[in-house]
DNA sequence: CAGTGGATGCTCT
DNA sequence: GAGCATCCACTGT
């Protein structure tokens, strides 16, 4: 299932370190939740960054300490999350894509409106729905109340290729998945 | 299946 | 006033 609790020290290295680490790790928040199957990683020198022009109002968290969570709202209507890393003054965080649903399957069916659970958290808009994801989580720390992040237990066959849903610098890859996941966004 | 478009809000130009 | 780190419903094969 699940391993120790990830301190904040995890976080205080480069997402590219970061980001592949996280597949396999269990995320809750108030206890629903699952296992990350699905990451995206941004750095400071991304065109495709929130943090590529600066710190700005919206963007304050990911250029906060790491460990901590950035939450923003897409297109209008969803809301993303992303676990910020590297050093304070930095600006890389970890976009949590998706989830395996395993704790808390009845909670996210009734925000969802939905029985399958393959469907619950395969996106990042759909997993902030399901664990009940707001502004009101930014900038608060991974390592506390309402979340639980938990390290995994063995390492995961991992999935690379380029990110989705973005227009700059696409060529990167640094989609990174549990390699055959059925929970996944989208396939490799 | 694949492809299209609408909903919706906020940030940045 | 454009442009999104999206999702869903709807169309047409």
């Amino acid at each position: 299932m699940a391993g120790a609790r990830l301190r904040r020290e995890f976080f205080a290295r480069t997402v590219h370190e970061v980001a592949p680490e996280l597949i396999g790790a269990t995320l809750l928040v108030d206890g629903v939740g699952g296992k990350i199957v699905e990451v995206e990683a941004y750095d400071q020198d991304d065109p495709a960054s929130h943090g590529f022009r600066g710190r700005t109002a919206r963007t304050a968290s990911m250029f906060g300490p790491p460990g901590h969570a950035y939450v923003y709202r897409s297109y209008g209507v969803h809301w993303c999350l992303n676990l910020v890393c590297a050093e304070e003054g930095r600006s890389e965080a970890a976009l949590v894509r998706a989830l395996e649903p395993t704790h808390g399957l009845e909670a996210m069916r009734e925000r969802r409106g939905l029985e399958a659970a393959r469907a619950l958290c395969s996106g990042p808009g759909k997993l902030c729905q399901a664990l009940g994801i707001t502004r009101v989580l930014d900038g608060l720390p991974l390592d506390e109340a309402p979340f639980e992040l938990l390290a995994r237990e063995s390492k995961a066959p991992l999935a690379v290729g380029p990110r989705i849903g973005i227009t700059r610098a696409v060529e990167q890859p640094w989609r990174y998945g549990l390699a055959g996941s059925p929970f996944l966004s989208r396939r490799f």
